[in-house]
DNA sequence: ATAAATTTGTTCGTATGTATA
DNA sequence: CTATACATACGAACAAATTTA
């Protein structure tokens, strides 16, 4: 490969794969010239045609079929997960299940749960004492029969113990704040943190994460006013989900 | 390396220095062995050792500087950008730089306003007709003179044409809130999309993202009632960025 | 149903370049 | 200036998965 920059020769060859991708001469779908065609049509190695490879398939542009080839990786439609509906009733189910509805999936999910005592950092963010007992629910969501979200939920056993809903989902399954309704808590506000980071290896596992796709990871605590009730953390590939959050924008009272 | 399992040798190695440094073995801006004592260490090969490395890089672990060796990543504390703070008045400023004053950082940005037609996915956002004048904003934010975040702003030049906020930013400086106040657009709220993805070059080059690390990606429009005011795309690198959002939970009317 | 060819994945050795201490 | 350490790049071989003959 003619090297006139002092560019690496795999970046120069990774620029013009991203290019032909993102402008669109090549689509979703479609498969790249093997390593062999594109030694010959650069004019380099084959660890060079890898290491370009290597780089736009980190960036989530690709992905590769041993024996095969590889492929541009399409867009699949992203699930909506809507939070602060305007016009909403009070919500009655779980958000997750609405999303996937709402996404023409259906959804199910699995989970366990046990009582334990809440570590450093769910104990702040349910304003407790670290090592007080809590109950925790871990949870597998499912869209289709595909492993979609996992979460786990955290409630002080203080609030729900001896009552019809110590356990959580025991009995009929609704959300959050159906539940604490039920035991006379009338759940205010939800606060969410959203980040994201690269997927660790048993995410990327069970949420069939592609190569170059990062986890959206949210923090969700549920509040009755000032005091929290349940908190939970939340992840799901972000190539499936779209997080979306309504607030509404308070009326100046004063025109200083 | 003695390969007992039938897992390669770079991912058994990326799986041992992952573990150290999720456990605490290693922590933040240790020095990881290098690669020639690593070759030692397990048997094996150079490029197995940097495969093994490559792996973990492109999980935001760790960091490499050539001619000095490979360091684990250590967690800057994040930004929050708060939407829904409860309890506020309303907002008479802009987002970001409330954030970044509450995180002690002193905010500045630069802005590029253009008159242009607006794209197919923008109109529909906005809610008017592909191809009508907008107004379109880029900007870049800094904090601490590092630029932190990328937006580009939509607005209808129907609703701002002749009005002293035609032009974004222009005299004094105040958030979409405050402007379309001036005007007597009072909007009532604001959806925010938050996705996440591998950074494009050009955004990680100008956010300095390391790699290994995604950026948030955020749509955001602004409403007066059921009409779309302003949107915008905004970009930021994830390991800079809490995104939060404190929703309200309508009160249930009637008790099924 | 088998064998051969194709294609990506893993791993060795070697050499040279570039940035830092 | 020299040694160290990571970056780039050549060649070669075999393995594993898939497709084709």
């Amino acid at each position: 490969m003619a090297n006139f920059s002092g560019r690496p020769a795999y970046l120069q060859i990774a620029d013009d794969l991203r290019s032909r991708i993102l402008d669109g001469a090549l689509r979703g779908g479609d498969k790249l010239p093997t390593e062999a065609e594109m030694m010959a049509d650069y004019g380099v190695s084959r660890i060079v045609v890898r290491q370009a490879i290597d780089v736009i398939r980190g960036e989530g542009l690709v992905v590769s079929q041993r024996g095969v080839g590889v492929f541009v990786r399409d867009q699949q439609p992203r699930t909506r997960r809507i939070l602060g509906d305007l016009y909403a009733q009070r919500a009655t189910g779980s958000p997750f299940a609405a999303a996937a509805r709402a996404s023409g999936q259906s959804p199910e999910w699995e989970y366990q749960s046990r009582q334990t005592t809440a570590p450093q950092a769910i104990a702040e963010r349910l304003g407790i004492e670290s090592g007080a007992d809590v109950m925790r629910t871990h949870y597998r969501f499912f869209a289709d029969n595909q492993p979609v979200m996992l979460s786990t939920s955290y409630e002080s056993l203080d609030l729900t113990r001896g009552t019809p809903v110590e356990h959580p989902e025991a009995g009929q399954v609704k959300g959050v704040v159906a539940r604490m309704d039920s035991i006379g808590v009338h759940i205010t506000h939800v606060i969410e943190d959203v980040q994201a980071r690269a997927p660790r290896p048993y995410e990327a596992e069970a949420l069939q994460v592609p190569a170059g796709v990062p986890v959206l990871y949210v923090e969700r605590t549920y509040f009755e006013g000032q005091r929290p009730v349940e908190t939970a953390d939340i992840i799901v590939s972000a190539d499936r989900y779209t997080f979306s959050y309504a607030v509404p924008i308070p009326i100046r009272s004063t025109n200083r």
